[in-house]
DNA sequence: CTCTTTAATGGCACTGTCTGCCACAAAGAC
DNA sequence: GTCTTTGTGGCAGACAGTGCCATTAAAGAG
């Protein structure tokens, strides 16, 4: 897009810039990093110069990838939110979305483990809570996207960008069940296709089916 | 409650505490002064130290009742919701609720124009929007109490949370597009009761009357 | 290879946010 | 007045985050 024919014969002077990929795992290396020092010793406690120790950058660099400490958990949290996006896009219109979330949802062990203990701190840490929240919000664009396509509507349609919303809140408070049970028993996180997870799938299946199901508003 | 028969004859010593509707409209007092700084000079622009001498307080007092200077606007944020929520609570099982909405729903226009510039504020300040978003969630225990006694069903089911997240959701899309209809025709906040605002009522009534008729879940 | 160009990183100084601590003022009961 | 409890201000300091400049990394040109 940016590169192309100005990059003819003679092409382009000096260093390339970072890929985008190439950036997006450096910034999840960090992310993990944070989380991890997040869950060891709380958010408060751990200060930026600890991250960018643990992440082997310095800390005026760990300010230029990431605008507040918080935001240091939002690629970790994305790994999850991007792969439910990815469900939505890849549902087939006939298959039954809970069949489909078995299949398609794809996050490893260690990666949900990370990310419901992030959902949990964000009960007693409002910047965590904030950060969840608006990663949320960023998703529904996308949500909106493939509902209208399946009710033949703009993804710019009020009703679809509520329905979205509303798809949203589903995932966000089922979700927030979730990392509640497993703390529980953490154990169950070994094997992401026992009966816990199968549980959640089933009834965020459910309120979605009701959820995208409803009748589009009279044109 | 914390007060009672331990203030009997001989009774308490000291200065009694402030009331919470002292605290409140203390709050709400700094918010408005707050909010009327980052209209005019931008948030970032904004130091604690000017919203502090704005509201005829030490800066010390200031973070002791806000944590962060963002949280500055959750008090006036809160009229809106607070409104609405009450809207919700006084809906007779009868009433259709777009009439109840215009008729329940009480904010001053200058509160409304407030809210609504905090609003279209938080489109490029996202600590602003993440403010905006956490107080939106911590408003979903109230209406899933409302929906529960709607429906039937205890305020800690899962569907009912669901639900109150979807209304919820839907309250705070269609809220951000008046934000920003308005923007365009400042003059109609004069008048709550003119069309805008009549389309924005019915567009709300009409997509939480869909959300909350749906079907409950089979037990 | 060196020279040049562009991008990424690091170092440093600096501002602003927010907290802990202590002193003092205010508001009561006695 | 004294005593007790609560709210407020002042000050010092840690931490978060930014602007600016020097340095290093990665490429192509010669």
């Amino acid at each position: 897009m940016t590169t192309g024919v100005h990059d003819g014969p003679g092409g382009r002077r000096g260093r390339p810039p970072v890929t985008e990929e190439q950036r997006r795992r450096q910034r999840l290396a960090i992310s993990r990093e944070a989380v991890e020092l997040f869950r060891r010793h709380g958010v408060t406690e751990t200060t930026g110069e600890q991250i960018a120790r643990a992440a082997g950058v310095s800390e005026r660099t760990l300010w230029r990838l990431f605008r507040a400490k918080e935001a240091c958990v939002e690629p970790l949290l994305s790994v999850s939110l991007d792969a439910f996006t990815e469900v939505l896009r890849s549902w087939p219109m006939s298959a039954e979305l809970g069949e489909h979330l078995r299949t398609a949802y794809l996050v490893s062990s260690e990666d949900m483990r990370a990310v419901l203990a992030v959902v949990r701190m964000s009960r007693d840490e409002p910047a965590i809570r904030a950060t969840w929240l608006v990663l949320h919000e960023r998703a529904e664009p996308v949500f909106a996207a493939v509902l209208g396509g399946r009710l033949g509507l703009p993804a710019e349609d009020p009703t679809i960008r509520v329905r979205a919303a509303a798809v949203n809140a589903a995932l966000r408070v089922l979700t927030d069940d979730l990392a509640w049970e497993v703390a529980s028993d953490p154990a169950v996180l070994d094997d992401l296709s026992g009966p816990m997870f199968d549980e959640h799938r089933a009834r965020l299946a459910e309120e979605l089916r009701t959820l995208t199901e409803l009748p589009a508003r009279r044109a």
